[in-house]
Formats: C-alpha cells, sequence, structure tokens
DNA sequence: AATGTAAATTGAAATGATTACAAAAATAAG
DNA sequence: CTTATTTTTGTAATCATTTCAATTTACATT
C-alpha cells in the first residue's frame, strides 16, 4: 500500500498522519507479521533516522487506543501487533514462535450464553507447531 | 475437595504431592478465580508459614508443565491460572477485572483449514463488561 | 522566510513481572 | 542417624513497558 493511502487511513480514524506514524503503520500493513515491538523497532531501525522504541510504544499505544490496531496476548510475556482488525483467528507456533492467520467469519464463533454481559472483542488463539516446523520434527 | 483428592491427583499427574504444592492446587481448586501469581501469594502468605513468591513462580510453572494447570493470557502483561483443564472459554471484564469461565464444548469451536499443522490448545476468550459492572455504569 | 505554540519524540530512569542462582531447609533412602 | 537428592527461599539479574523532563518537530501566523 501507498504512503498516501496510509495516510489518508489514519487521517480518516482521527490520527495525525506524521512520518514515524506513517512508517510504522506501513510496516505492520506490509509485513503482516505480528510482530513484537523488538521486531519492529530491529527493522525499522535502520530505515528511519534516529527512531526511539520509546517512541513505537507510544505510537503502538495510539493505534491501538484508536482502533486501527490489535494487541495480541496469545503468551505471556510477548505482545504482538496486527493492523488487521477484522475477525480471524491466530495460530502460534511453539518451535519457530510465527504467527500465522486463519479466516474465521465472526458467526462461527460461538456465542455464549452471558446474560447481559457487553461483549466488545472475540480472540481466538491455537497453539501448537506449524507445518513447516511438524516436516522438521518428523524429519 | 479434599487434601488427600488433590495429592491423588497430584501423584497420578506424576507431581509430588508437598505440601506447598497441594496447598496451591487446592487453592486453585476451590476459588477457581483464575487468579494471578500476586492474587495467590497475597490469599496464601497467611495460611502458609514463610512462604516465598519464587515459590509460587516455580509451583506454577511445574503445574503447567505437567498439564494440570492453565496459564492464560488474555490481557497485556497479566497471566492467570486456572486448575480447570477442561474445555472451556473465558470472559473479562475491563471494568471489575473479573475472569470468569463459560461453558463451550470442543466441537462449537472452529476447525481452521491448517493442512498439516499439530493443533494443541484452543484459546477463546471474550472482553467487554460483565452483567453487575453494566447496571453499575447504567446506574 | 522567521516566529511562536502545541504536539511529538527522545533517552534516561523508574516500575513491575519473572527468572537465575546459590544457600538453607526439607524429604527420602540407606 | 547419616547422607544424597529435591525443594524452597531471598536476593540479584533480566526483560518489557511506562514515566518524565528536555529537546525537537510540525504547522499556523506573522
Ligand atoms: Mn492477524
Ligand atoms: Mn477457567
Ligand atoms: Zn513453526
Ligand atoms: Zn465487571
Amino acid at each position: 500500500m501507498e504512503q498516501q493511502q496510509i495516510s489518508a487511513y489514519l487521517l480518516k480514524s482521527g490520527i495525525r498522519p506524521l512520518q514515524k506514524r506513517v512508517k510504522i503503520m506501513s510496516y505492520l500493513v506490509s509485513k503482516r507479521n505480528h510482530p513484537t515491538v523488538d521486531m519492529i523497532y530491529s527493522d525499522l531501525i535502520h530505515e528511519i533516522n534516529g527512531l526511539s522504541k520509546t517512541t513505537i510504544y507510544n505510537v503502538l499505544n495510539l493505534f491501538v487506543q484508536s482502533g486501527v490496531t490489535l494487541a495480541l496476548n496469545i503468551e505471556g510475556n510477548e505482545v504482538r501487533y496486527d493492523a488487521d482488525t477484522s475477525t480471524h483467528g491466530h495460530f502460534k507456533c511453539k518451535i519457530c514462535s510465527g504467527v500465522i492467520d486463519f479466516r474465521i467469519r465472526k458467526e462461527e464463533l460461538p456465542n455464549p450464553m452471558l446474560e447481559g454481559f457487553r461483549i466488545d472483542e472475540h480472540h481466538y488463539y491455537l497453539k501448537g507447531v506449524c507445518s513447516f516446523c511438524v516436516n522438521k520434527i518428523e524429519a
């Protein structure tokens, strides 16, 4: 996606499309790799002169608050970020640590009997070993 | 549940049923409140003489490894522990921070097309506002 | 283009959760 | 009882994230 489109998208979402914000969103959208803050930092430090890790925290927190990014808590200490805010599920591989998407329609997710509750977010996480690592183990 | 039963259960699961382990499992089983390490610590410190937080980490890690306890990563940094290892879902209230169970049969959970993957764990988390807090807000 | 103001970014220090580790205590075996 | 093994403890180390004051940037107005 073009930086122009990213800017327009951020603006529409009530976020001033400053350079670093556009670069970070651009990274999330193009990579689609559910990165941690550290992954984003070590990738963008080369590209953006004098980037600080604090800025990444700031920007991501803003993105999450504004609803343009999801914070995924699949495992323990690590938070992963996802610019795809549509309904979908996540699989995390125990071996290679990769997180991959799978399509799920909202209607497929069970709707539990929670009388009087207001439900804002659905998260469906699977954990196991991805096909690539399954092959490695068997070999 | 009796401490006797807890001991037998741990033993059957390959865990030596030492005093503190039994007490901690007993707490999890009876309270069913999905506590954090700190909640367990502040509750049991009165009951168990000279209990260390490190021991709680040790014991819980052992429980999780042995499969008698689930570690839930519903939100950010906090890990919550659950002695109910059967298939069920969790709802977390943004207001009161409580985590409650809801029944879900394994067959109700969607089975995504993940060719060649080995799936070990299913986690279904909902977030929102519980009925009690919804009432508080309206009032 | 220069100026002023508000917002964003930075780096260092603070915080909070978890782990590492070595010493002390408890448990099991002989 | 003695000894070997396992567990627990307390402290220090580590790691992720937040706080905060100082600096820089963006941008509207002269
Ligand atoms: Mn995703
Ligand atoms: Mn539960
Ligand atoms: Zn893998
Ligand atoms: Zn509530």
